[in-house]
RNA sequence: GGGCGUGUAGCUCAGUUGGUUAGAGCAGCCGCUUGAUAAGCGGCAGGUCACUGGUUCGAGCCCAGUCACGCCCA
């Protein structure tokens, strides 16, 4: 039997594992940085470079992580990894916004359950206790990502500190009279009683049935004469303070029976038809303009059951898709009635108390709530004959976010901020302008938001939150806004977090200070209101950025959810230019939200996809979840199935063996000693240390341009086509059968190790645990950099002396020689003739003058490149190019299995070919 | 209903200023290999470029409309 020369071979040999195990190794990874406090090290060797700060918008602390969380907290992380490898001092300050509803309502609810019964005062500290529970178990979550940052030192919205400038941003706006108070209709929340921002998504629009209703108002002193009015909400007919036209429609007065109805000309016969009226005539026409009531012109009517005025208005809102055109106006209960009634003196009337119910004012229907109360004002104009026509309809309509009851418009008073006090929206236009949106299509977004958006609510009447902090006198009832007050409370805040407004009395507040207008000392009185969550984290510009010595003023980018162009790119930029007068954020980045393929709906709780991203993290491990992060094209929706996971756990997989066969082969190389000059090398290695190249070129610009997929796609199409299927499965050849110190193969090694350290790096920001893995093994010299981990490495960069373009086009010819050999190949294994490629001779002959003159070119290497046996060319063959396989001629050589007809040449090694011969005599000679 | 977007093989992505027969990888099918082996190599087969209409000698790309989906708003 054959000698066994395969011990003569260089085989690969590594412990870099095939298998990832993500799962165990991550968090071993993980404790590794943290004994040698990877993050602090990165912070100090860059502490002298530029920086960069991408400002982390707080995720609310409440639950798990979400995998829509998790994707945006990679992005980040993609982000700060790649600055810090471009030499940035990247400093990661991970934020976490506490206050707000949700925690509130989640202790209410456990309350409710328990039976206990606590103080404002305690029920805060469980709030409280709640949202550092959830900090916590988020830290972890997000630790475990493998995202970097100062973890130990986050900010938190609920820390006096933040809570402080929170108070001090208030009071600086408040000065500067971008604040005000006034009675407005806002979204309110009859089951939390509290206003919802209506600007910043707190309302949910869901399907709801309700009551259609058209109704008659008798016209002031011409009896029998009705204007007729629709409405979904009956419930806002108490409220009626004035009927409003549009100015250019066209309105007629009606004959119908025995009376005269005043509608809009164009819904006359729509109106006719919802009341079951038959026939009609149109007595007369008019501009809406004509009807305005004033100075005893124009039309009055009154109330249908209520004894008062509702004059003619006008409002160009009106429209005549539906209705009557002749719109029902309750200026305490629509915004835009509102601003109607406020050109026209009407008062936000708002019969309605906190609970939703009716108040005095309502009349008959006082002590009724507003929804149940439909019913009988329906009945109740159908007893009085004003009644039209009534039907059910469902339409959208909004919905309180956290407990999904309906929601009503309600005039209350509240704190605003007035968005157009000097000249605050023009600034804010010109501002974005010099942003750069990523993708561009957000500064359309924005600005188009930023022109409609109305004043911003900003109180809300709940308990966990900063409180809007405003002392009345209790003498003379002004509100302090001394600066001798404001810092006091401001200090305060700072020193005991704003507990201390709850915990104390207004008296104690104000200690030694007197009423400047009454300058008695007197009762002070608190107001009771907290401020929006938004505006707490708004200003975290102020509280984090402006805070914190490592942050800078503005960020270099803020990277959130493409819902944040309404919550907190406005929050933080409205508040910004207020208090610092330009934008907090020098660019935007945005992505889109995670669906569900199979459905096309985004993933939440209720589609039934895992929600959670620990779930994925112990499925597939992280370095998984976050190449899959990678690979999608974040600008758009998000799709996340089963499917695709497993196929980027697939790619994972390719790059990993990738390295592990580059590893295998580097195990006796050493970089110091064995490196090969560039200009040294072979051809082939130079082809691909110039397609590494023109791959580090097409990542850096990924990465500088957001666009990690092609990152992803890049590296994917570089291990597979250029590597594993081509480079590499030539190489095996000359790295296992020639010896072990000859320059073709040290030439392969050099470029080997060149391609993987240059692969680990460029990974690095993506799959952080891998590419350290890879790091440990790889050793150091070269480009891969002696230093403790490819974290403190930096991003290679494009190397122009090691690209050859020329080359690479000559190559790409020979690729596709390749392609057609291949073909001929397949047939030839399909007839028997051979099974794998060296069993081949391939005869090569005819082509056109550029296809002989690329076989000249590669005449000695093409067996090596073809991985046949025997390649003989027919240079005098015609114009038509041909492949001719036959099996190889000669004898399989045991050693490097090339069929070589010099195989049983040598009396001592009979079995070997030539070259073998040579290798195996040289070795033993050695030995 | 309005604003901003998106729609290219089963999946993820390319597709230059409009210009041959729309490209990759993965998955599928068929083979080879057993010296990257819970690996590696090759071949084959997958597309009415969401739909309809228009501009053009020529449209995946430009225009209009429709449909579907997402975010935001009402």
């Amino acid at each position: 039997m054959a000698a066994d020369y395969k011990s003569t071979l260089n085989l690969p040999q590594t412990a870099f594992p095939m298998k990832a195990e993500l799962v165990k190794r991550e968090p071993e990874c993980l404790a590794r940085w943290g004994r040698m406090r990877l993050y602090e090290q990165l912070q100090q060797a860059r502490k002298d470079a530029p920086s960069f700060i991408l400002h982390d918008g707080p995720p609310y602390a409440n639950g798990n992580v979400h995998i829509g969380t998790a994707l945006n907290k990679i992005l980040k992380d993609v982000v700060v990894k790649h600055a810090a490898m471009t030499g940035h001092r990247a400093p990661y300050v991970p934020g976490w916004d506490c206050h707000g509803l949700p925690i509130e309502l989640k202790v209410e609810k456990e309350l409710k359950a328990s039976g206990e019964r606590l103080t404002p005062a305690q029920m805060r500290e469980r709030c409280r206790k709640y949202a550092d529970h959830f900090v916590d178990v988020q830290r972890e979550q997000f630790k475990r990502l493998g995202v970097f940052g100062d973890w130990a030192n986050p900010y938190l919205t609920m820390s006096p500190e933040y809570e402080a400038a929170v108070v001090s941003a208030f009071f600086e706006m408040w000065r500067q009279g971008f604040i005000y108070r006034d009675t407005k209709p806002v979204h309110w929340c009859v089951h939390c009683r509290t206003a919802l921002a209506a600007a910043t998504a707190e309302a949910e629009y869901a399907d709801h049935k309700s009551p259609s209703v058209h109704v008659k108002f008798p016209v002031k002193g011409k009896p029998g004469h009705y204007a007729l009015i629709w409405t979904t909400t009956p419930w806002t007919l108490p409220a009626n303070l004035a009927i409003a036209v549009h100015p250019e429609f066209d309105y007629v007065w009606a004959r119908v029976g025995a009376e005269t109805w005043l509608v809009a000309e164009a819904l006359l016969p729509a109106v006719a038809q919802k009341a079951g009226v038959a026939n009609y005539e149109v007595l007369s026409k008019c501009k809406g303009r004509e009807l305005e009531a004033n100075d005893g012109k124009g039309v009055v009517t009154r109330h249908p059951f209520i004894e008062r005025d509702s004059p003619f208005v006008l409002a160009d809102y009106v429209t005549l898709d539906t209705g009557t055109g002749c719109v029902h106006t309750a200026p305490g209960h629509g915004l835009e009635d509102y601003d109607t009634g406020r050109h026209y003196g009407l008062p936000a009337f708002s019969p309605v108390d906190d609970s939703g119910m009716f108040t005095g004012d309502a009349g008959i229907f006082e002590g009724q709530q507003v929804f149940r109360a439909n019913r009988p004002i329906v009945e109740h104009l159908k007893r009085i004959g004003a009644l039209v026509a009534e039907e059910e309809i469902a339409h959208s309509y909004p919905h309180c976010w956290r407990c999904k009851h309906p929601v009503i418009f309600r005039a209350t008073e509240q704190w605003f901020i007035n968005v157009d006090h000097k000249q605050l929206r023009e600034k804010a236009l010109h501002e974005i302008e010099k942003v750069q949106w990523v993708p561009a299509w957000g500064f359309n977004r924005i600005q188009g938001m930023i022109v409609e958006r109305p004043d911003w609510c900003i109180s809300r009447q709940r308990q966990w939150g900063v409180p809007i902090p405003v002392v009345k006198c209790g003498a003379c009832g002004l509100i302090f806004e001394e600066k001798q007050y404001t810092d006091q409370i401001v200090e305060l805040v700072r020193r005991e977090g704003v507990d201390a407004w709850f915990k104390r009395s207004a008296n104690d507040l104000l200690a030694g200070v007197q009423c400047p207008r009454c300058k008695r000392p007197t009762e002070f009185h608190k107001t009771s209101d907290i401020l929006d969550v938004w505006f707490e984290s708004g200003v975290s510009h102020r509280a984090a950025l402006r805070t914190r010595a490592e942050l800078k003023y503005p960020a270099d980018v803020y990277l959130e959810g493409s819902d944040q162009h309404r919550g907190w790119f406005q929050s933080a930029l409205w508040t910004a230019l207020a208090t610092e007068g330009h934008a907090p954020f020098k660019a935007v980045v945005t992505h889109g939200f995670l669906i569900n393929p199979e459905t096309k709906d985004k993933v939440s709780k209720s589609c039934g996809k895992p929600a959670d991203s620990d779930i994925y993290v112990k499925r597939y491990g992280a370095d998984v979840l976050r190449l899959w992060t990678v690979s999608e094209d974040y600008r758009n929706d998000v799709p996340l199935s089963e499917e695709i996971i497993e196929r980027v756990a697939g790619t994972y997989r390719k790059v990993r063996n990738t390295f592990r066969f580059i590893l295998g082969n580097l195990s006796d190389f050493n970089p110091q000693a064995d490196t090969v000059p560039h200009a040294k090398l072979e051809e082939l290695d130079r082809w691909a240390l110039s397609r590494l190249q023109g791959l580090v070129k097409a990542c850096r610009e990924a990465y500088a341009g957001y666009e990690f997929h092609r990152v992803y796609h890049g590296v994917n199409e570089f291990c597979t086509v250029d590597l594993s299927a081509f480079y590499l499965d030539i190489l095996k050849d000359r790295l296992y059968t020639l010896g072990k110190f000859s320059p073709e193969r040290r030439g392969s090694q050099t470029a080997l190790h060149t391609i993987a350290a240059t692969l680990a790096k460029l990974l690095a920001p993506v799959i952080p645990f891998t590419a350290d893995e890879v790091w440990e093994y790889l050793p150091a010299g070269g480009v891969r950099e002696d230093v403790a981990s490819a974290h403190l490495a930096l991003l290679p960069s494009f190397d122009d002396r090691q690209f050859d373009g020329e080359l690479e086009a000559r190559w790409e010819r020979l690729q596709s020689l390749r392609q057609v050999v291949a073909v001929e190949l397949e047939k030839a294994r399909a007839a028997g003739t051979i099974g794998k490629s060296l069993e081949a001779a391939v005869t090569l002959g005819g082509g056109d003058a550029e296809t002989k003159a690329m076989l000249r070119y590669f005449e000695a290497q093409l067996p090596a490149l073809l991985i046949v046996s025997q390649v003989a060319i027919a240079l005098d063959g015609g114009e038509g190019f041909s492949v001719k396989v036959a099996p190889a001629s000669g004898r399989k050589c045991a050693r490097c299995w090339r069929w070589e007809p010099s195989v049983g040449g040598d009396a001592v090694h009979p079995e070997l070919c030539g070259r073998c011969v040579t290798v195996v005599g040289e070795s033993t000679k050695s030995n």
